[in-house]
DNA sequence: ACCTGAACACCGTTCAAGT
DNA sequence: ACCTGAACACCGTTCAAGT
Protein backbone atom coordinates (compact mmCIF):
# COMPACT_ATOMS: atom_id res chain seq x y z
CA UNK A 1 0.00 0.00 0.00
CA UNK A 2 2.76 2.57 0.91
CA UNK A 3 4.65 1.47 -2.28
CA UNK A 4 1.50 2.41 -3.87
CA UNK A 5 1.79 5.84 -2.66
CA UNK A 6 5.06 6.24 -3.27
CA UNK A 7 4.55 5.22 -7.05
CA UNK A 8 1.49 7.84 -7.33
CA UNK A 9 4.01 10.82 -5.75
CA UNK A 10 6.67 9.91 -8.00
CA UNK A 11 3.89 10.41 -11.43
CA UNK A 12 2.70 12.94 -10.37
CA UNK A 13 6.26 14.61 -10.11
CA UNK A 14 6.79 13.16 -13.40
CA UNK A 15 3.89 14.55 -14.98
CA UNK A 16 4.14 17.80 -13.62
CA UNK A 17 7.47 18.17 -14.45
CA UNK A 18 6.14 17.67 -18.28
CA UNK A 19 3.09 19.65 -17.86
CA UNK A 20 4.63 22.86 -16.44
CA UNK A 21 7.44 22.93 -19.09
CA UNK A 22 4.92 22.55 -21.78
CA UNK A 23 2.80 25.20 -20.26
CA UNK A 24 3.68 27.38 -17.19
CA UNK A 25 0.39 27.60 -16.29
CA UNK A 26 -0.69 23.96 -16.19
CA UNK A 27 -3.60 23.27 -13.51
CA UNK A 28 -3.46 20.91 -11.11
CA UNK A 29 -6.46 19.34 -12.02
CA UNK A 30 -4.74 18.62 -15.46
CA UNK A 31 -1.90 17.21 -13.72
CA UNK A 32 -3.65 14.80 -11.07
CA UNK A 33 -5.90 14.01 -14.46
CA UNK A 34 -2.88 13.39 -16.61
CA UNK A 35 -1.24 11.26 -13.96
CA UNK A 36 -3.84 9.07 -13.42
CA UNK A 37 -4.66 9.59 -9.84
CA UNK A 38 -7.76 11.50 -8.01
CA UNK A 39 -7.20 15.19 -7.30
CA UNK A 40 -7.37 14.64 -3.57
CA UNK A 41 -4.46 12.41 -3.65
CA UNK A 42 -2.70 15.11 -5.07
CA UNK A 43 -3.36 17.32 -2.50
CA UNK A 44 -2.18 14.73 0.09
CA UNK A 45 1.33 14.76 -1.40
CA UNK A 46 1.68 18.60 -1.87
CA UNK A 47 -0.82 20.85 -0.01
CA UNK A 48 -0.53 23.65 -1.76
CA UNK A 49 0.42 24.79 -5.83
CA UNK A 50 3.43 25.93 -4.41
CA UNK A 51 4.70 23.00 -2.88
CA UNK A 52 4.40 20.85 -5.84
CA UNK A 53 6.23 23.26 -8.79
CA UNK A 54 8.87 23.91 -5.80
CA UNK A 55 9.69 20.12 -5.36
CA UNK A 56 9.17 19.64 -8.61
CA UNK A 57 12.15 22.03 -9.30
CA UNK A 58 13.52 21.07 -6.33
CA UNK A 59 16.78 19.01 -7.79
CA UNK A 60 17.35 21.77 -10.81
CA UNK A 61 17.61 24.04 -7.75
CA UNK A 62 20.19 21.89 -6.25
CA UNK A 63 22.08 21.40 -8.90
CA UNK A 64 22.09 25.19 -10.11
CA UNK A 65 23.30 26.01 -6.16
CA UNK A 66 26.04 23.33 -6.29
CA UNK A 67 26.80 24.68 -9.45
CA UNK A 68 28.22 27.87 -7.90
CA UNK A 69 31.27 25.83 -5.50
CA UNK A 70 32.33 24.49 -9.07
CA UNK A 71 33.11 27.68 -10.84
CA UNK A 72 34.56 28.98 -8.42
CA UNK A 73 37.25 26.00 -8.87
CA UNK A 74 37.42 26.46 -12.38
CA UNK A 75 37.71 30.44 -12.78
CA UNK A 76 38.24 33.89 -11.16
CA UNK A 77 35.67 35.00 -8.68
CA UNK A 78 34.57 37.58 -10.60
CA UNK A 79 33.81 35.65 -13.42
CA UNK A 80 32.44 32.49 -11.83
CA UNK A 81 29.78 35.32 -10.51
CA UNK A 82 29.06 36.00 -13.98
CA UNK A 83 28.41 32.33 -15.08
CA UNK A 84 26.63 31.47 -12.40
CA UNK A 85 24.34 34.40 -12.71
CA UNK A 86 23.73 33.52 -16.63
CA UNK A 87 23.03 29.65 -16.01
CA UNK A 88 20.37 30.61 -13.19
CA UNK A 89 18.80 32.28 -15.56
CA UNK A 90 18.77 30.02 -18.12
CA UNK A 91 16.95 27.98 -15.41
CA UNK A 92 14.47 30.26 -15.24
CA UNK A 93 13.86 30.42 -18.79
CA UNK A 94 13.62 26.96 -19.88
CA UNK A 95 11.90 25.65 -16.91
CA UNK A 96 8.33 27.67 -16.17
CA UNK A 97 7.54 28.56 -13.01
CA UNK A 98 10.61 28.05 -11.49
CA UNK A 99 11.21 32.33 -12.54
CA UNK A 100 8.15 32.92 -10.62
CA UNK A 101 9.34 30.49 -8.10
CA UNK A 102 12.95 32.39 -7.59
CA UNK A 103 11.08 36.26 -8.16
CA UNK A 104 8.74 35.60 -5.20
CA UNK A 105 12.35 34.30 -3.37
CA UNK A 106 13.58 37.42 -3.51
CA UNK A 107 10.86 39.58 -2.71
CA UNK A 108 12.24 38.56 0.99
CA UNK A 109 12.58 35.84 2.32
CA UNK A 110 9.85 37.59 5.47
CA UNK A 111 6.82 37.40 2.92
CA UNK A 112 6.19 33.46 2.80
CA UNK A 113 7.67 30.45 4.72
CA UNK A 114 6.95 28.19 1.63
CA UNK A 115 9.61 30.06 -0.65
CA UNK A 116 12.81 29.05 2.01
CA UNK A 117 12.91 25.68 -0.57
CA UNK A 118 13.66 27.68 -3.55
CA UNK A 119 15.29 30.66 -1.35
CA UNK A 120 18.08 28.51 0.99
CA UNK A 121 20.30 26.87 -1.37
CA UNK A 122 20.40 29.83 -4.02
CA UNK A 123 21.18 32.62 -1.52
CA UNK A 124 23.77 30.31 -0.22
CA UNK A 125 25.41 29.93 -3.40
CA UNK A 126 24.94 33.57 -3.68
CA UNK A 127 27.04 34.13 -0.44
CA UNK A 128 29.84 31.63 -1.76
CA UNK A 129 30.10 33.79 -5.02
CA UNK A 130 29.80 37.12 -2.84
CA UNK A 131 32.25 35.86 -0.57
CA UNK A 132 35.15 34.65 -2.63
CA UNK A 133 35.02 37.83 -4.78
CA UNK A 134 34.68 39.79 -1.74
CA UNK A 135 37.89 37.72 -0.62
CA UNK A 136 39.29 38.69 -3.83
CA UNK A 137 39.19 41.97 -3.16
CA UNK A 138 37.01 42.19 -6.61
CA UNK A 139 33.39 43.26 -4.99
CA UNK A 140 33.11 45.41 -2.24
CA UNK A 141 32.91 44.23 1.30
CA UNK A 142 29.62 44.39 2.74
CA UNK A 143 27.37 43.59 0.07
CA UNK A 144 23.91 41.85 1.36
CA UNK A 145 23.02 38.41 -1.02
CA UNK A 146 19.27 39.54 -0.54
CA UNK A 147 20.02 42.81 -1.96
CA UNK A 148 22.03 40.97 -5.07
CA UNK A 149 18.68 38.61 -5.58
CA UNK A 150 16.76 41.13 -5.37
CA UNK A 151 18.88 43.23 -8.09
CA UNK A 152 18.48 39.85 -10.10
CA UNK A 153 14.81 39.63 -10.23
CA UNK A 154 14.95 41.04 -13.92
CA UNK A 155 16.84 38.31 -15.05
CA UNK A 156 13.82 35.40 -13.78
CA UNK A 157 11.24 37.70 -15.57
CA UNK A 158 12.07 38.36 -19.25
CA UNK A 159 10.63 36.81 -22.03
CA UNK A 160 11.60 33.09 -22.62
CA UNK A 161 10.34 33.36 -26.79
CA UNK A 162 12.63 36.73 -27.07
CA UNK A 163 16.42 36.55 -27.52
CA UNK A 164 16.88 37.55 -23.30
CA UNK A 165 20.72 36.09 -23.78
CA UNK A 166 22.28 39.29 -24.77
CA UNK A 167 20.05 41.40 -22.55
CA UNK A 168 20.63 38.90 -19.54
CA UNK A 169 24.50 39.41 -20.54
CA UNK A 170 24.02 43.14 -20.39
CA UNK A 171 21.75 43.30 -17.13
CA UNK A 172 24.54 40.94 -15.25
CA UNK A 173 27.24 43.24 -16.41
CA UNK A 174 25.52 46.60 -14.95
CA UNK A 175 25.16 44.50 -12.09
CA UNK A 176 29.01 43.52 -11.78
CA UNK A 177 30.07 47.01 -12.65
CA UNK A 178 27.74 48.18 -9.53
CA UNK A 179 29.44 45.48 -7.14
CA UNK A 180 32.70 46.38 -8.11
CA UNK A 181 35.22 48.15 -5.63
CA UNK A 182 35.07 51.83 -7.64
CA UNK A 183 39.29 52.11 -7.40
CA UNK A 184 39.38 48.52 -9.34
CA UNK A 185 36.83 49.13 -12.02
CA UNK B 1 -27.61 57.25 -23.22
CA UNK B 2 -24.69 57.89 -25.15
CA UNK B 3 -24.03 60.39 -21.38
CA UNK B 4 -24.99 56.93 -19.79
CA UNK B 5 -22.45 55.08 -21.26
CA UNK B 6 -19.81 57.78 -19.55
CA UNK B 7 -21.06 57.68 -16.33
CA UNK B 8 -20.21 53.82 -16.36
CA UNK B 9 -16.94 53.70 -17.49
CA UNK B 10 -15.99 56.58 -14.92
CA UNK B 11 -17.71 54.50 -12.20
CA UNK B 12 -16.18 51.18 -13.02
CA UNK B 13 -12.69 52.93 -12.57
CA UNK B 14 -13.47 54.99 -9.50
CA UNK B 15 -14.71 51.45 -8.38
CA UNK B 16 -11.59 49.71 -9.67
CA UNK B 17 -9.02 52.55 -8.33
CA UNK B 18 -11.01 51.88 -4.76
CA UNK B 19 -10.57 47.73 -4.96
CA UNK B 20 -7.51 47.42 -6.10
CA UNK B 21 -5.88 49.52 -3.66
CA UNK B 22 -7.65 47.06 -0.99
CA UNK B 23 -7.02 44.14 -3.03
CA UNK B 24 -4.15 43.46 -5.45
CA UNK B 25 -6.36 40.28 -7.16
CA UNK B 26 -9.96 42.03 -7.22
CA UNK B 27 -12.31 40.10 -9.46
CA UNK B 28 -12.94 41.80 -12.80
CA UNK B 29 -16.88 40.40 -11.54
CA UNK B 30 -16.94 41.97 -8.33
CA UNK B 31 -16.10 45.58 -9.64
CA UNK B 32 -18.67 45.11 -12.44
CA UNK B 33 -21.43 44.05 -8.96
CA UNK B 34 -19.79 46.65 -6.62
CA UNK B 35 -20.07 49.69 -9.58
CA UNK B 36 -23.80 48.53 -10.05
CA UNK B 37 -23.30 47.33 -14.05
CA UNK B 38 -23.51 44.38 -15.73
CA UNK B 39 -20.27 42.23 -16.22
CA UNK B 40 -21.04 42.64 -20.27
CA UNK B 41 -21.04 46.42 -19.57
CA UNK B 42 -17.81 46.21 -18.07
CA UNK B 43 -16.16 44.21 -20.75
CA UNK B 44 -17.68 46.82 -23.26
CA UNK B 45 -15.29 49.34 -21.93
CA UNK B 46 -12.59 47.12 -21.08
CA UNK B 47 -12.19 44.31 -23.36
CA UNK B 48 -9.49 42.84 -20.46
CA UNK B 49 -8.23 42.72 -17.26
CA UNK B 50 -4.90 44.60 -17.81
CA UNK B 51 -7.25 46.99 -20.27
CA UNK B 52 -9.10 47.79 -16.83
CA UNK B 53 -5.99 48.09 -14.60
CA UNK B 54 -3.83 50.08 -17.12
CA UNK B 55 -6.59 52.63 -17.07
CA UNK B 56 -6.73 52.38 -13.89
CA UNK B 57 -3.53 53.84 -13.38
CA UNK B 58 -3.08 55.86 -16.17
CA UNK B 59 -3.04 59.07 -14.51
CA UNK B 60 -0.84 57.94 -11.92
CA UNK B 61 1.93 56.60 -14.48
CA UNK B 62 1.66 59.78 -16.65
CA UNK B 63 2.07 61.99 -13.37
CA UNK B 64 5.72 59.98 -12.44
CA UNK B 65 6.27 60.18 -16.18
CA UNK B 66 6.29 63.93 -16.17
CA UNK B 67 8.01 63.88 -12.35
CA UNK B 68 11.62 63.61 -14.54
CA UNK B 69 11.49 66.38 -16.17
CA UNK B 70 10.99 68.49 -12.49
CA UNK B 71 12.68 66.39 -11.18
CA UNK B 72 15.75 67.24 -13.93
CA UNK B 73 15.10 71.17 -13.13
CA UNK B 74 15.59 70.53 -9.50
CA UNK B 75 18.76 68.69 -9.16
CA UNK B 76 21.69 67.24 -10.70
CA UNK B 77 21.08 64.98 -13.56
CA UNK B 78 21.87 61.80 -10.80
CA UNK B 79 20.27 62.64 -8.34
CA UNK B 80 17.15 63.06 -10.20
CA UNK B 81 17.34 59.51 -11.30
CA UNK B 82 17.68 58.45 -7.87
CA UNK B 83 14.80 60.08 -6.89
CA UNK B 84 12.96 59.44 -10.01
CA UNK B 85 13.59 55.77 -9.27
CA UNK B 86 12.37 55.75 -6.02
CA UNK B 87 9.50 57.43 -6.24
CA UNK B 88 8.54 55.05 -9.18
CA UNK B 89 9.07 51.90 -6.72
CA UNK B 90 7.30 54.07 -4.29
CA UNK B 91 4.03 54.26 -6.89
CA UNK B 92 4.72 50.32 -7.25
CA UNK B 93 4.36 49.70 -3.67
CA UNK B 94 1.59 51.61 -3.26
CA UNK B 95 -0.73 50.97 -5.96
CA UNK B 96 -1.44 47.40 -6.42
CA UNK B 97 -1.52 45.87 -9.55
CA UNK B 98 0.57 48.65 -11.27
CA UNK B 99 3.82 46.55 -9.72
CA UNK B 100 3.01 44.02 -12.33
CA UNK B 101 2.02 46.19 -14.98
CA UNK B 102 5.62 47.78 -15.14
CA UNK B 103 7.11 44.28 -14.52
CA UNK B 104 5.35 43.33 -17.47
CA UNK B 105 6.37 46.16 -18.76
CA UNK B 106 9.91 45.49 -18.27
CA UNK B 107 9.59 42.03 -19.75
CA UNK B 108 10.42 43.58 -22.93
CA UNK B 109 8.06 45.69 -24.96
CA UNK B 110 7.67 42.96 -27.89
CA UNK B 111 5.68 40.98 -25.47
CA UNK B 112 2.20 42.54 -25.84
CA UNK B 113 1.17 45.73 -27.26
CA UNK B 114 -1.34 45.97 -24.50
CA UNK B 115 1.87 47.09 -22.31
CA UNK B 116 2.37 50.06 -24.32
CA UNK B 117 0.03 52.37 -22.58
CA UNK B 118 2.03 51.69 -19.29
CA UNK B 119 5.59 51.21 -21.03
CA UNK B 120 5.62 54.41 -23.37
CA UNK B 121 5.50 56.96 -20.54
CA UNK B 122 8.34 55.33 -18.25
CA UNK B 123 10.70 54.17 -20.59
CA UNK B 124 10.13 58.31 -22.17
CA UNK B 125 11.26 59.37 -18.87
CA UNK B 126 13.80 56.89 -18.35
CA UNK B 127 15.21 57.68 -21.30
CA UNK B 128 15.70 61.42 -20.90
CA UNK B 129 16.85 61.21 -17.37
CA UNK B 130 19.90 58.93 -18.73
CA UNK B 131 20.35 61.09 -21.86
CA UNK B 132 20.55 64.09 -18.98
CA UNK B 133 23.03 61.81 -17.53
CA UNK B 134 25.07 61.15 -19.78
CA UNK B 135 25.45 64.25 -21.14
CA UNK B 136 26.71 65.78 -17.78
CA UNK B 137 29.19 62.46 -18.45
CA UNK B 138 27.80 60.75 -14.97
CA UNK B 139 26.53 57.39 -16.86
CA UNK B 140 28.09 55.70 -19.09
CA UNK B 141 27.53 56.99 -22.90
CA UNK B 142 25.11 54.00 -24.68
CA UNK B 143 23.17 52.59 -22.06
CA UNK B 144 19.88 51.53 -23.21
CA UNK B 145 16.69 52.25 -21.21
CA UNK B 146 15.16 49.31 -21.61
CA UNK B 147 18.17 47.19 -19.93
CA UNK B 148 17.70 49.87 -17.21
CA UNK B 149 14.00 49.20 -16.52
CA UNK B 150 14.68 45.35 -16.20
CA UNK B 151 17.40 46.40 -14.00
CA UNK B 152 14.44 47.74 -12.04
CA UNK B 153 12.60 45.00 -11.87
CA UNK B 154 13.01 44.26 -8.45
CA UNK B 155 11.87 47.94 -6.94
CA UNK B 156 8.53 46.52 -8.48
CA UNK B 157 8.34 43.42 -6.88
CA UNK B 158 8.87 43.85 -3.53
CA UNK B 159 6.96 43.39 -0.43
CA UNK B 160 4.85 46.26 -0.18
CA UNK B 161 4.18 44.97 3.37
CA UNK B 162 7.40 45.01 4.74
CA UNK B 163 10.13 47.93 5.08
CA UNK B 164 10.91 48.07 1.67
CA UNK B 165 12.43 51.73 1.24
CA UNK B 166 15.54 51.19 2.80
CA UNK B 167 16.41 47.84 0.49
CA UNK B 168 14.95 49.80 -2.44
CA UNK B 169 17.33 52.71 -2.01
CA UNK B 170 20.44 50.25 -1.44
CA UNK B 171 19.06 48.73 -4.86
CA UNK B 172 19.14 52.20 -6.35
CA UNK B 173 22.51 52.44 -5.29
CA UNK B 174 23.93 49.44 -6.93
CA UNK B 175 22.56 50.24 -10.19
CA UNK B 176 23.80 53.97 -10.40
CA UNK B 177 27.05 52.40 -9.25
CA UNK B 178 27.02 50.01 -12.18
CA UNK B 179 25.68 53.09 -14.46
CA UNK B 180 28.16 55.43 -13.68
CA UNK B 181 31.89 55.44 -15.94
CA UNK B 182 34.61 53.88 -13.83
CA UNK B 183 36.97 56.85 -14.19
CA UNK B 184 34.14 58.99 -12.45
CA UNK B 185 33.18 56.61 -9.79
C1' DA C 1 -3.47 4.21 5.39
C1' DC C 2 -4.50 5.64 1.21
C1' DC C 3 -7.36 6.79 -2.73
C1' DT C 4 -11.51 8.64 -5.28
C1' DG C 5 -14.34 12.00 -7.75
C1' DA C 6 -18.48 14.68 -7.05
C1' DA C 7 -19.23 19.16 -5.17
C1' DC C 8 -18.22 23.95 -3.71
C1' DA C 9 -17.12 28.61 -4.38
C1' DC C 10 -14.81 30.99 -7.20
C1' DC C 11 -12.59 32.98 -11.79
C1' DG C 12 -12.69 35.42 -16.69
C1' DT C 13 -15.51 35.57 -20.72
C1' DT C 14 -19.49 35.09 -23.94
C1' DC C 15 -24.00 35.72 -25.72
C1' DA C 16 -29.00 35.82 -26.31
C1' DA C 17 -32.25 38.90 -24.71
C1' DG C 18 -33.77 43.22 -23.38
C1' DT C 19 -34.50 48.77 -23.62
C1' DA D 1 -26.45 52.22 -28.95
C1' DC D 2 -26.05 50.47 -24.77
C1' DC D 3 -27.00 47.42 -20.90
C1' DT D 4 -28.16 42.97 -18.49
C1' DG D 5 -27.31 38.60 -16.07
C1' DA D 6 -27.63 33.72 -16.86
C1' DA D 7 -24.47 30.44 -18.70
C1' DC D 8 -20.00 28.35 -20.04
C1' DA D 9 -15.67 26.39 -19.21
C1' DC D 10 -12.48 26.74 -16.26
C1' DC D 11 -9.74 27.20 -11.55
C1' DG D 12 -8.07 25.51 -6.60
C1' DT D 13 -9.79 23.10 -2.69
C1' DT D 14 -12.71 20.16 0.34
C1' DC D 15 -15.00 16.16 1.96
C1' DA D 16 -17.97 12.11 2.39
C1' DA D 17 -17.44 7.71 0.69
C1' DG D 18 -14.89 3.94 -0.61
C1' DT D 19 -10.91 -0.03 -0.31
Amino acid sequence: MRSNARRNRERILEVALEALAADAGASINSIAKEAGVGIATLYRHFPTREALVLEVYRLDVRQVADAAERLLAEKPPLEAFEAWALRLSKYAMTKHGLGDALSEAARGHAAKMDDHEAYVPVIGALGLLLRACEDAGVVRPGIDPDDVLLAMTGLFRMNPRSRWQPQAKRLIDLLVRGLVPPATA
